[in-house]
DNA sequence: AAAATTTGCGTTACATTATAACCTAGCATT
DNA sequence: AATGCTAGGTTATAATGTAACGCAAATTTT
């Protein structure tokens, strides 16, 4: 398990599995993955970068979407709701997940220098935050755990 | 150590702990803290819970200083820069520091009933992620944790 | 199939959060 | 007094996000 998205890899497959895993999730709860929808994912899961919502609007506006901050902005709610992306909160900016869906604990390592963006799940930090909490009796609901830094390959070059 | 933000306490004592503590960093670090500085700080410090840049500036204007957005960006950056208040990304909101200055790793708890919000070392947590990056070769600059929930009142509430 | 309901999104307008750029006044050092 | 530096005044605008209303297509109910 050496994968990481700050390494070389085939990324076609990342987009082609996110946009399966999409297809999959929406039927099976009976959602509509709309021509749009389908579209903003795909424009998400571009790079492993967060993309703000006007970069994306810009995007499919040049596409013949409409262009209005709506259209993007209820696409990418729709979305969070159904845990196919996350909003990464200090960059105002958004990205896909394709862990399991509904709601999990997620680590983000940003890299402050290629913005590339890796989201890991962690169960000795999800723990620990657990742990804390218990002892406030601090019931957990959402918790945002945005990392920057420096990535291997920028700290090296 | 039972203190917490979340249990009964004097605040007074919150508030002018803070100011001292400005006061005294400011003056060892060559730093002003004008009557504009000092006010703002002191209503962060109005309550333990993040405060919006125009809360703050609508409070400020409201006693005579200027009521154009600079004015409070500029002392929200200058307290910032100094680790004398932190940002709530996730809430676009701005809360007091007491704990030493320079970089920490702190860890937010934000009951989303009250507001209310706790700033905590967690040694533990700090390390577990440091383990993580540390595997990754990810060097971290800035961590963001902020954890939504609610606090043991709210919770019995 | 027709009617009713829900869903997706077009559209307009506006709210909220934040920054750029330029200028002035006061203070600090020489 | 001249110089430079810091704080903040001022204007304008950028970036991010939401409210509210309407219509049309899809889905469900009758």
């Amino acid at each position: 398990m050496a994968s990481s998205v700050f390494l070389p890899h085939n990324h076609q497959h990342c987009v082609q599995d996110a946009l399966r895993q999409a297809d999959t999730y929406c039927e099976e709860q009976g959602v509509r993955l709309t021509p749009l929808r389908r579209r903003v994912l795909e424009l998400i899961w571009e790079e492993h970068k967060p993309i703000g919502a006007y970069d994306l609007l810009a995007r499919i506006a040049s596409e013949g979407f409409n262009s209005a901050p709506p259209t993007v902005y209820r696409t990418l709610d729709f979305f969070i709701q159904h845990g196919l992306i996350h909003k990464v909160e200090s960059l105002n900016a958004y990205i896909g997940c394709n862990h399991e869906q509904g709601s999990h604990t997620s680590v983000f390592f940003i890299c402050q220098n290629c913005g590339v963006t890796e989201e890991l799940q962690n169960p000795a930090i999800e723990g620990q935050l657990a742990l804390q909490a218990a002892g406030m009796g601090f019931q957990i609901n959402h918790p945002t755990l945005e990392i920057k830094g420096l990535c291997k390959a920028c700290r090296h070059a």
